[in-house]
DNA sequence: CTAACAATGGAGAACGTTCTACACAATCCT
DNA sequence: AGGATTGTGTAGAACGTTCTCCATTGTTAG
């Protein structure tokens, strides 16, 4: 009565039988006759047994699965959160989240907290940890990295090719009759490499490249100020870009008002594209051309590794999902 | 050598303690010698202890607190996320967030898998559970529900006030001369009461009687979409509103669709209005007039009833957090 | 008919903590 | 001096599971 929980010996009492027999049915291991299963199936119902996940953990698994998310902010998460929680629906996997935030420190003080919690496994979005605290955390639990490029074998990993992804942008700019295209990236501050805006910032300049055309590309921030300073002084220019191509939608929407600001009409004057395609790009109001990741796919598929790798597999997977250009109405072809 | 856990056990051996010390020292209690003290802060120190969460569940406190999310894509959460984790930053305690789904069903699923991982306490961000159902978790955890109205005995709550909010927009708008002002509200679905767009709904009547003035409220959806159906409705009419306050920002955008297609020009045709001031109201491509609800203030009154709660209050606390408004480019006088 | 075996159920030892109860020593009061 | 009190440390029983044996059945093969 003063904890009012259901143990699994209540259950064992009232269908008569031993507790071992009750975690048998509970957990539907081997030798329990048919007999066996209804009697104790009903117990739990009539009880309302649930396996306290706490004690459980002491022994085997919790059924628990963490989420480091490294910015609640970023837009398409929620996006990867369906895509991991659709995928574990229907099984006994509970998916929690955990806000990392965005340094290294309080990210590994999370990871840390994760296990301690004695969670079955850990999926890592975009973490800003050393390669070796990344390897320390994958050798504690099974591990899936979601969103940084060249994974160890520790661990698996689900990258969106952006290399891919600015391929497509710049090939739909230069259809249209661009030259002068820019490129606004996130200045480096951590030691981590293989991070997404460092690799679209690369495709931009592999894609530029095989069109015989010169880079340009200036580091910011990925925040709508960092966009528009970045095209405020992209736009200064004698020989401005008839193009900016923004590594994410929200530093887009910063280039959007400095073109705003600077009188110039889009996209006559000046094509615009992000990356990512978070909502409200397709806003009429917006319509914002951008590269889209699916973070449904991403979501579901990490997830899927995870599982894979808790049940077993030993072998190190990476996945790449392809993304898709979304064409909307900042783009067009360049006044002559 | 297998499992690679450093346990409580490996400490007291190193300190040449017992067991039982450590604990002591480990969780501050009383009892402890300043010799003991340094002894076995040290050993923990040299081995890199952490305590097992699951295995302190079976007895004492996890330090885990739980906020369940029904909506991951609620554009001010990231602010009530901050809001607890930077209350809880400096305290022993970690916050997990559980994606509990728009479903009563999936929620209550949510609710039940945190009790079952023997979280310390739980905040509930605008659940969509009968009271019953609330009244049920909330004798099993402390919990503190965040953004429903008329809280009951069993838990604290932290609300924004919803019927000051929509008065500060009627006032606003009555102010600038409109006496047309109708109300894009969100169609109930569940039988939860007290929910935050039916009290707009009704801060909004009030409001409008206290002008003398008659209440038009239509209710469709707090989506892009539901606003634009719903303000199209609006503005065929014969005496179209001169201005829309709708009860969510999403929906607002919606509305600012709607006025595009229908070549009406914002504020001077039409004067739009909406509620939560999220962060995209704030583009100069946008600049929404809107009612800030301070997602920050609220995710640290929420931490810090929970945190009371869970060490000893039983008194259960409402708090109201008021809102402000936001006054940009969006509402102006009306066109005479 | 008996030995071997499969199928089923149960005993009981973990798992890593917390916490109550107690032992022991040192200090205090009268 | 002797009892009471205070301070400090330890033993050991929980907590609710899982899981490795082991015991007891039937069943089958020879």
């Amino acid at each position: 009565m003063t904890s009012g929980r259901v143990t699994i010996a209540d259950v064992a009492r009232r269908a008569g039988v031993s507790t071992a027999a009750v975690s048998k049915v509970v957990r539907g291991a081997y030798g329990v006759s048919a007999e066996m299963q209804t009697k104790v199936t009903q117990a739990i119902d009539e009880l309302g047994y649930r396996p306290h996940a706490a004690a459980r953990a002491l022994r085997g698994r919790t059924y628990t699965l963490g989420v480091m998310l490294s910015d609640t902010r970023n837009p398409f998460f929620p996006d990867i959160i369906e895509g991991v929680t659709g995928r574990l629906g229907d099984t006994e996997y509970q998916v929690l989240l955990g806000p990392g935030g965005i340094e290294p420190k309080t990210q590994a003080r999370m990871t840390d907290a994760m296990i301690d919690r004695s969670m079955d496994g850990l999926i890592l979005i975009s973490p800003v940890m050393t390669d070796a605290e990344l390897a320390a955390v994958a050798t504690a639990v099974p591990v899936v990295v979601v969103g940084r490029h060249g994974g160890a074998a520790a661990y698996d990993a689900v990258v969106d090719d952006d290399v891919m992804g600015a391929g497509l942008v710049v090939d739909h700019l230069v259809g249209l009759g661009h030259t002068r295209i820019a490129h606004i990236t996130h200045l480096e501050r951590a030691r981590a490499q293989g991070l997404p805006h460092t690799v679209r910032a690369e495709g931009y300049r592999q894609a530029m490249r095989a069109h015989g055309l010169a880079d340009d590309v200036l580091a910011t921030s990925f925040t709508e100020e960092g966009g528009f300073e970045g095209a405020r002084e992209l736009l200064a220019r004698d020989d401005r870009p008839t193009a900016i191509f923004a590594g994410a939608d929200i530093a887009a929407l910063g280039v959007l008002r400095a073109a705003d600001e600077a009188g110039l009409s889009v996209p006559e004057d000046l094509s615009v594209a992000g990356y990512d395609n978070i909502g409200i790009a397709s806003l009429k109001r917006i319509s914002l051309t951008s590269v889209d990741q699916d973070g449904h796919v991403i979501g579901a598929t990490a997830a899927r590794l995870l599982v894979e790798r808790i049940e077993g597999r030993s072998r190190s997977v990476t996945s790449s999902v392809s993304p898709t250009l979304i064409v909307r109405g900042t783009t067009g072809p360049p006044r002559l």
